[in-house]
DNA sequence: CCATCTAATTGGTCTGACAGTATCATTGAT
DNA sequence: ATCAATGATACTGTCAGACCAATTAGATGG
C-alpha cells in the first residue's frame, strides 16, 4: 500500500459553515446594520439545512455580537454593528479563566493609559472634558462622603471616560475591558484612607489640566505617574499581605 | 386599577441560564483543565432541559473558549483553559465590523509596543531572545529574496515575539490581536522598496539590542521611534492615494 | 502478542410539533 | 372618525424522538 502526504481531513460543523458564510456576508458585503436576515425556516431551506443547525449557526453570530434576535410576530435576527461589548467579555473570561494575576493586569493598564492620555490631550472635544469632570466630581462626592464602593466605580469610569477621549476605538475597548476586572477584582481595603484617596484625586486634577490645555507630554507623563504609584501601591499591599513578592515563573 | 411600579419582566432563555451556570462553576469553582463534563443526554436531564437546550448552552461556552467537544466514544465537551484566540478573534470582527481605519489600529499598537518593549528588557528570557532573533533572520532572508508577503508575516511574527518576551499575558493577546489585522489589511506595496525593508530591519536590530542588553528606557524609546515611523509612513502613503488626510469624523 | 472486527457510546443532524411572545388587523363602542 | 379591546398571525423558544457519523473499548481470532 502506498502512503500519500495526507494531511487530518476536516469535517466542519453544518452550522460552522453556514455560520461563516453570514458572516463573510455580514463583514465583507457590508449588510447595513439594522437588516433583517430572513427567518430560521427560511434560511434553512435556502441553506438546505434544518433549523436546529440554523439555529446553532445565529447563535454563533450572536455570540460573535454581529447578530441580535427577538421574539415575536416581525421578529427575527437583525444585523448590528458589533460593540466592545464582545471584546470586554472574552478578556473578562480570558482574566479569569488563566487566573491572570491583578498585578499583571494593571501592568497592562499602566502600559496603554499614558498613551491614551497623550491622544487625548491632542483629540479630545468639549464635551469630552464635561464628562470626565463629571467622574470626577462623582469621585470627589464619594470620597468625602466615604463611600468606598462609589469611589471605586467612579474611579473605573474616569479612566474609561479619558481614553474615550481619545477617540480611539480599540484603546477605548482594552481599556473599557482591563478597568471592569481591576474594579471587580480590587481590594476596597486599598482605598480606605483618606490620604490615599486625596491623593488620587490630585493626581486626577493634574491630569485633566494637562488634557484641557492640550498638552499632549504632560498628559502621557502625569497619568504615567498616577497609574505607576496605583501599580506599586496595589504590590506593597499584596507583599504585606504575603509576606514576600510574588515569584515571577 | 392601581398601577405599581414594575420594570420590564426578563425572560432568559434556558440555554442562557444554563451557559451561565456552567460557566461559574468553570471559572469560579475552578474545574481542573481536562475534566470531562456529562454528556449531553445527562446534562439535560440533570437540568430538565432538553438535549436542543443542552447543545445551545454548550455551544456559546464553545465559542468563548471555555470547552472544546469531540464526537465518538469518550467523546463530550472537556473543560480547556481560555486561550488569547478568543480575544483575537473579537478583535478582529471588532476592527472589520466597526470599520476601523488602519491608522487607528497603528496607533493603538503604537501605543501598546514601547511599553512592552520596555518589559521585554526587563523580564526577557534567554529563549525569548533566541525566538526574536529567528523571526529577525527570516524577515532579512525574505527582505533579500523579495519575498514581500514573507517579509510582511516575519514582521508580524517579530513583533508579536517581544511582547511575548514581555510574560504580559493581556499585552501579548491584545498586541497579537492587532497585530495579526495589521498584517491582513497590510498594503503590501508600502513595503517593495529596499530603503523601507532596510531601515526596518536596522530599527529592529536596535530594539533587540536593548532588550538583549535589558536596557528598559532605550527598548522603549527605540520602539517607539520604530512604531512612530511605521504609523507616519503608513499615513503618507493614504495621503498621497486620497490625495487628502481623511477627516477624522 | 498483535491485527481485526464488533459493538457501544457519544456528538451531529433532521423532523415535526407545540408553547410563548410581539405585532398586525379587525372589530366595536364612543 | 377615533381609539381601545380583541383576536389572528408570524415569528422564535423549547421539546421529544429518531437516526446518522465518528470514535474507541473490548471481543475475537490468528
Amino acid at each position: 500500500m502506498i502512503s500519500i502526504e495526507l494531511e487530518r481531513v476536516r469535517v466542519p460543523k453544518a452550522a460552522d459553515v453556514l455560520a461563516a458564510m453570514l458572516r463573510e456576508k455580514i463583514l465583507q458585503g457590508g449588510i447595513e446594520v439594522g437588516t433583517d436576515l430572513p427567518n430560521e425556516r427560511e434560511l434553512g431551506a435556502q441553506a438546505g439545512l434544518s433549523r436546529a443547525s440554523v439555529r446553532e449557526a445565529l447563535r454563533i453570530l450572536e455570540g460573535e455580537g454581529l447578530i441580535v434576535t427577538r421574539v415575536g410576530r416581525n421578529g427575527g435576527s437583525a444585523v448590528v454593528r458589533p460593540s466592545s461589548e464582545t471584546i470586554e467579555r472574552s478578556v473578562g473570561i480570558f482574566i479569569r479563566g488563566q487566573g491572570i494575576r491583578l498585578e499583571a493586569v494593571l501592568e497592562a493598564r499602566a502600559a496603554m493609559e499614558p498613551p491614551s492620555a497623550r491622544f487625548a490631550a491632542m483629540h479630545r472635544s468639549e464635551t469630552d472634558l464635561v464628562e470626565i469632570a463629571k467622574c470626577q466630581s462623582a469621585l470627589e462626592q464619594a470620597s468625602t462622603v466615604g463611600d468606598v464602593d462609589g469611589y471605586v466605580r467612579a474611579n473605573r469610569d474616569w479612566h474609561v471616560q479619558v481614553v474615550r477621549a481619545s477617540h480611539n476605538e480599540l484603546l477605548i475597548a482594552f481599556i473599557s475591558a482591563v478597568a471592569q476586572s481591576v474594579y471587580v477584582a480590587t481590594d476596597l481595603e486599598g482605598f480606605n484612607s483618606v490620604e490615599v484617596r486625596n491623593a488620587v484625586i490630585r493626581a486626577h486634577r493634574r491630569v485633566m489640566e494637562a488634557i484641557t490645555a492640550g498638552d499632549a507630554d504632560a498628559a502621557s507623563r502625569r497619568m504615567g505617574r498616577h497609574v505607576g504609584a496605583y501599580v506599586s501601591g496595589v504590590r506593597n499591599t499584596q507583599e504585606k499581605l504575603n509576606g514576600t513578592r510574588p515569584k515571577e515563573q
